[in-house]
DNA sequence: GTCTATAGTGCGATAGAC
DNA sequence: GTCTATCGCACTATAGAC
């Protein structure tokens, strides 16, 4: 017989979750949520550096994804080709029974200005990562932590669109038209963005 | 004759950086700060929000710059033409003389990841402005965000390459270099063509 | 597991500028 | 009198040190 029940962390993070939710972040203490579950406070800061982490903790497996979709793609492939393949891989981590578990934990994010930080922290760290993968397939900078960072901005849009209430495509889908937007969103532009630069 | 002696919050927010460069971030407390320019603690947390602001405090003229520039674009300019024009306008604002300056505070920046995650945050609030102005000049989702937070992608990584140690061109002039990679890295043969030596 | 420093808040008091 | 910048003090929660 275990003298504490197992998966204490899991167990915080969803008590944090729900009391975030209910009540607020700030009005919440790690105390509160550790003590929901059986725990010390302390404990919690065993698990988690810091009480914005209990909502963050845990999405290397996403990060692996990212990779791993990179290293799919043809090594003639262009930076942008690849970056849609790591995207694909990320998005299908995604299924639509997410759904609704990822509404309530972003719109938590969303009326926190501290765990908003957190959150693009967290994607920059995505699109470093990627960055560095790209340069190990050969792409120059900045070549590589411009697509990076595209793929990374594409993702965060997709996413967002994906939770929206009455969205009905699945992540993938709309992650392969966010990008379509972006590539044409250059071919517009190639025309005369060239030619624009105001003062130069 | 003042009681107090003015431009209280330019003293702390020198104050502040020089001792974070000289001791590091965590290891100087806001009462060192305000103390060491004759102030209190308390007076610290009037003027700036939390200890990671005095560090980012005052760059609305930025924000305004920028959309400003948006602004200075015709109207019937691509989004990618009116990025271009915002990017140069803020650019403006980075003369040379700046870079030793900028390099202490990025340096300062780089080495603390809770100064990181304020910095991604005001960069996003950036494109999020921008995005509201594109959509105001009749551009639809997702192009409007798109476009912005390309531009501050842009603008984050030429920033980069313009304190970085040897660099000599002006911001202006590799932001707009950027933007070009940035364009190009859809087309099929970016990954030679990003090979190619150093620009300009 | 306990103890402590620091961040950050709330509120009342003071003292000059207008 | 009002407005505004400051101080001082008491307080809580975070987070790290012991």
């Amino acid at each position: 017989m275990a003298r504490w029940e197992p998966g204490a962390r899991e167990r915080l993070q969803a008590a944090a979750l729900e009391l975030f939710a209910t009540q607020g972040f700030e009005q919440t203490t790690a105390a509160e949520i550790a003590e929901s579950v059986g725990l010390t406070e302390r404990t919690f800061f065993r698990h988690f550096s810091d009480k914005r982490e209990v909502l963050f903790y845990g999405q290397q497996d996403f990060l692996q994804a990212f990779v791993d979709g990179l290293d799919t793609a043809p090594s003639e492939a262009s930076p942008l080709e690849v970056i849609a393949s790591a995207l694909q891989a990320v998005a299908s981590l995604f299924p639509d029974e997410r759904r609704p578990y990822a509404r309530t934990r972003q719109s938590v994010i969303d009326q926190n200005p501290a765990l908003r930080e957190r959150e693009l922290h967290k994607l920059a760290g995505l699109a470093s990562t990627a960055a560095a993968a790209l340069r190990a397939r050969g792409i120059a900078e900045p070549a590589a932590t411009l697509a990076a960072e595209s793929g990374a901005t594409v993702f965060g849009i997709a996413f967002a669109q994906w939770i929206r209430e009455g969205e009905r495509r699945s992540l993938p889908d709309i992650a392969s038209d966010v990008l379509h937007e972006l590539v044409s969103l250059s071919r517009a532009g190639t025309r005369s963005a060239t030619v624009t630069g105001p003062r130069r």
